[in-house]
DNA sequence: GCGGGTAGTCAAAAAAAATTGACCTATTGT
DNA sequence: ACAATAGGTCAATTTTTTTTGACTACCCGC
């Protein structure tokens, strides 16, 4: 049942709560992802939940998908400007852990 | 099964991102809340995920609980100056929305 | 043409979160 | 005395989220 929005912050809080968001989010801060590696690198994470988080991120316009075509053709996930714009919101959360 | 948690930001977001928290929240900082004052402003919600949330928000130290002994006899719940804190996170949040 | 790596999807099951309705106690207004 | 208001709790159910396991498809090296 879809339900409007009451709170502007709640949707992209929401997006960013599900589980192993923050944690995707962290790594892409450091440099762009790789699917297997995330998966190696989150332990206890799985293939549906990085797959869905990655898409809802990457829905929202806080991830990019894009298609390296050389060497060994991969896809990267990397933060788009909103995503980069989150940065400080996550910094100010920790400082407040 | 519980879980350390590997991202420090994840736990206050985990916490933020309950349903009606965020609505909470934004009615907290207008002023002390009261409970059954919220279950009439916030359409749609309950009596107990209200008390879970209002209960959940106080264990993370972002509302207390002061029990008003004048006149009718009351409980409010107000923002903490951790709370207070996160008014600018959620101004961030939503710019960015 | 086999094994391994990459990047997934799908359906089903399990776990967690949210909702419902009944119930409860204490105080207050008339 | 009675009803209403305030502030909840509890158990059962429903809904949403997360996990599991099986399966695809493409490319690369040998």
């Amino acid at each position: 049942m879809e339900e409007k929005e009451t709170c502007p912050a709640q949707r992209l809080l929401k997006i960013l709560s599900g589980k192993w968001k923050a944690e995707i989010f962290r790594l892409a801060v450091e440099s762009p992802l790789r699917f297997n590696n995330l998966l190696r690198q989150i332990q206890g994470s799985n293939k549906q939940s990085l797959a869905t988080a990655l898409k809802e991120l990457e829905e929202e316009g806080l991830l990019e998908k894009t298609t390296i075509k050389l060497k060994p053709l991969h896809i990267e996930y990397s933060l788009t400007e909103k995503g980069k714009a989150l940065i400080p919101v996550f910094r100010q959360l920790e400082g407040l852990s």
